[in-house]
DNA sequence: ACTTTATGTAAAGTTTGCTTGACTTTGATG
DNA sequence: CATCAAAGTCAAGCAAACTTTACATAAAGT
């Protein structure tokens, strides 16, 4: 699963900590995220969908064939 | 989070069984999903969307404020 | 060189998604 | 009523998401 978190997070001027924070996870969980460690939840997708005013589908790419 | 599973399943004449076999999980995860005993991860969200040819937003929607 | 801010990483623990296996309930049909 | 397919549910266990704490690295400024 790729993401765009990085890039948004520059559009927005966002350290990984607030965004973090605007999300209510841990600074690390979004470090993880965007490292691809793991998937968000679906939840937290959605979360980061409204936040930045997107689709999931704008923000995470399912990289499946 | 709720979701319109039951409904799409419906449309397209898919038993709970049927369906967890093209999204590859076990009936016993969507019959879970459908009655919203869990949210499901985001990898198998996509799965489903990619399924019925349709948006994340258009099978799941979140419910938070 | 020192400090500050952002990022990366790791271990251990909790919670949630998902599995298998088994059993019950419901609804339709003979 | 008997039966069968579909749906519902439970328990035990494994896997993935997420937490906290802690430490390490890099860049920038003073």
């Amino acid at each position: 699963m790729k993401n765009r978190l990085k890039v948004l997070r520059a559009e927005h001027n966002l350290t990984q900590a607030k965004l973090a924070e605007l999300l209510d996870v841990s600074r690390q969980t979004v470090n993880a995220i965007e490292k691809g460690k793991f998937d968000p939840s679906l939840p937290l997708a959605f979360k980061a969908a409204r936040l930045f005013k997107l689709k999931i589908e704008d923000i995470f790419q399912d990289e499946e064939l």
